[in-house]
DNA sequence: CTGTTAGCGCGTTCAT
DNA sequence: ATGAACGCGCTAACAG
């Protein structure tokens, strides 16, 4: 491979100095049109293009964002990626996708790495403790967290926060449920650790409390965001909880493992048990029978994401610092 | 934002020249002990992170690969994504997602910005007609494309290829079927532009014609791959050709779709219908019945792409130019 | 409207 | 074992 055409090439080509060849591709300052085209000919015809690298080092800015995710083969992380990608595109950014494997040494090794390319900010769902975490986004021109709530004494560092309201969404789910008649819903809460599980787990103790059916904690277990954990815990809390009537899960595929149980068990769904999912996976609608949950916008939560950030890159340091996505609530047979 | 630290400063604080930095830096060339632990004392305390812009532009080398496919909210190519990300970042490289959105438009913009960015490589799941496709490739310093074969005329481009072997696919899955005692197999074959599609295709007639049970023309269907799309498509294959006793799927969802037409129909699965689909997406063992399928090795594509790659990156330009992965057949009571 | 000068932060020569 | 000078390709800040 030949060496790489520069704007020295062009300029000696077109018999012009770097300066307007570098006028001419940015778009910028005045160029006559004669001039504009003559340059713009011997790019075209010698396929220049400009070194971004070269472009970064010069002005201090790489038109590149970080992603920092889990895993983007969950689906739930596919979508967010999907639509950071989205909005960077369209503003003419490209994303470095990393996924961390929900493991802290790679959370760090990755915010490193990007650290080093120069990233002109950095869009982030990370499990570490928020400490470290403020730490280490100080280091990045600018960053956005998605999901997880900060502490209002960090927001001298300008961190952004795009989350879903989880809290209103354990809200619906039993708000419906308790509107259908339900009284003793139990609730399967996904790992102990996960914000917003703890989240939902929040509008579900609330809605019933208010309600007026105050729910056992017995009703509560925890359970591996799968459907291997909803399966296993399903079968547990249903044995040693038989009157219950309802059955919240912490995600959608929880909750297939819950129907998974229900057949083990011989309890039909909706009759004998009534079952409602969260997210809305694609997987939801298909099931048998097809799951009521709560939809959250993960498309939009990359997008928004991204959106903030290139805000913040730009400077427009807006009031909103904090976006709050709602989700929505869909009715399907499990819990009709 | 303070003026970011650079080698100069730690040649400074250190009592070094900058060469002695660079050295200790990327571990090259010989420095006492003793000079080293003082400059990485130094580096650790001013936290300083070398510029891989400014080393990119000096080395002319990134550290960086492009991936560009239709769209990461496919699990198809979510994983896709997940094994090539995991491979490059064990290999110390960043990857840039680029989605297409299954827009040639898109494509050339991406190729055209990954360009501009001076990627290292990149891999490709592209839609581009071969001439096109292969003229832009041409492009880059290097690249791999994903399930497409390369006519062998285009080699000396040397663009490497990972693809699916989906003609054994077909085979597979339809001497199954065979085995099963099913003579009069359905096929529903996906769009007619997928390359996919055509050789699961040929796998099914070669099987079908080997073992002296031609199928009638009138058997096969084409549909969109989607739920939907095997539904409808189902709907009338099964309308039609009645005395149809198995259905071979171009995907899960496709097969999904007819599961669903089968409901409709009031034929029951596996007894008057056998029903298989193809890729093991996690939803094909979820559904009732759970699907028989070819499971696809869709991380494994991803993660070779990204070996082969970096493979010709780094100039060891094997024989190996083209790899081929194996589908396996995964047995449930769709089509036990 | 156009050109000149001077770096951006690093690695690669060659010296020492 | 260490250092000085130069260049990677481009743009910001000034001229003219």
């Amino acid at each position: 491979m030949s060496r790489n055409v520069t704007v020295a090439d062009i300029a000696r080509e077109a018999g012009v100095s770097m300066m307007t060849v570098s006028r001419v591709i940015n778009h910028k300052g005045e160029v006559s049109a004669a001039t504009r085209q003559r340059v713009q000919k011997v790019i075209d015809r010698l396929n220049y293009r400009p070194s971004g690298i070269a472009r970064s080092l010069a002005t201090n800015h790489s038109g590149t964002i970080g992603l920092m995710i889990p895993d983007v083969s969950n689906p739930f992380f596919a979508a967010v990626a999907r639509g950071a990608e989205h909005v960077a595109g369209a503003e003419g950014y490209n994303i470095f996708l990393c996924n961390t494997e929900e493991d802290p040494q790679r959370e760090l090794a990755v915010l490193h790495s990007l650290e080093e390319k120069r990233v002109d900010g950095v869009v982030v769902f990370s499990r570490l403790e928020t400490r470290q975490l403020v730490g280490l986004l100080k280091q990045q021109p600018a960053s956005v967290l998605i999901n997880r709530q900060t502490s209002k004494n960090n927001n001298d560092h300008a961190i952004g926060t795009v989350r879903l309201d989880d809290v209103l969404g354990g809200q619906l789910v039993t708000r419906h449920l308790l509107d259908r008649g339900h009284r003793r819903i139990g609730f399967l809460a996904g790992p102990p650790t996960s914000h917003s599980g703890q989240a939902r787990a929040k509008g579900y103790l609330q809605t019933m409390t208010a309600a007026g059916f105050p729910p056992d904690p017995l009703w509560v277990h925890n359970c591996a965001p799968t459907v291997e954990g909803g399966l296993a815990s399903a079968r547990d809390l249903l044995r040693l909880q038989p009157t219950l009537t309802a059955l919240f899960c912490f995600n959608d595929l929880v909750a297939v493992g819950a129907l998974q149980a229900c057949v083990e068990l011989g309890r039909a769904v909706p009759h004998d048990l009534a079952i409602a999912g969260y997210d809305d996976i694609p997987l939801a609608a298909l099931v048998t029978p097809p799951l009521t949950t709560c939809r959250t916008p993960r498309y939009e939560l990359g997008a928004q994401a991204v959106q903030l950030l290139l805000n913040r890159i730009r400077g427009c340091n807006e009031p909103c610092e904090e976006v709050v996505l709602q989700p929505e609530l869909i009715i399907r047979a499990s819990a009709p």
